[in-house]
DNA sequence: CATGATACCTTGTTATACTATGTATTATGT
DNA sequence: ACATAATACATAGTATAACAAGGTATCATG
């Protein structure tokens, strides 16, 4: 077995790791990168920083993101703190639906009578 | 309202196009482009034929689909018939995981204490 | 003061969805 | 007979995102 589906893995996280980001933010509050790389990685969702920051940097240039430096009372090198927006917050809350309504459209072509499961 | 997120919605279908259409061949037994294309469609799948008729071609060449045209007996123009190899049936199946785990880590996201649902 | 850990950032590559356009065949209306 | 529409497949060019690889900066530790 072991078919090689490396390049589908990475195509099939395009537009999926923003869902995933935001809603972890969502969901602290606030997260800065390396948080968010450890937090993700206990979800089995490894990605790498080369992969994080431009995400990061491009969802706060789009107006979906803040962020904020922190550096007083944290020891070892400064923090970039990340929160939503308004905007990201309510763009966050579509994505999830279109997001629901594509895994719904998968299992509607499943149950169309294909040959297993 | 009425949030911009149509790039996003470009980006989340990579790859998940291919699961959808492996999955609509395989349920299908064999099928060919417009096929396709209005089968999507009734749900809610809206794709045009630049998207699909390159991403057919490459799946041929990268060994899940094996395409036979179809004349004879047929009105109109001919039909491309595409149905899954062994390769693409297999791969289909592992892909059908492989998506069903990251739907399952996005709901484990939501669930861990967001401020809705 | 060298090392490692933590943390952030950038450049270049590759792959894919989309827009726009083109081509071929058959059916239909006049 | 001829224009038009419908069906069907195909391709060139563009934009975008994940990744690999490498770099920079801060602090704790021995």
């Amino acid at each position: 077995m072991e078919i090689n589906i490396t390049n589908w893995l990475t195509q099939i996280k395009k537009g999926y790791l923003d869902l995933c980001i935001l809603a972890l933010i969502e969901s602290d509050g606030r997260a800065y990168g390396f948080q968010i790389i450890s937090e993700l990685e206990e979800l089995k969702l490894t990605i790498k920083e080369g992969t994080l920051y431009p995400l990061l940097s491009r969802m706060t240039k789009d107006g979906f993101l803040t962020s904020a430096w922190e550096t007083e009372g944290v020891k070892g090198h400064p923090r970039k703190f990340y929160s939503l927006t308004e905007l990201g917050r309510s763009s966050l809350n579509e994505m999830k639906l279109e997001y629901k309504n594509m895994y719904k459209s998968f299992e509607k072509i499943k149950k169309r009578g294909g040959s297993n499961e």
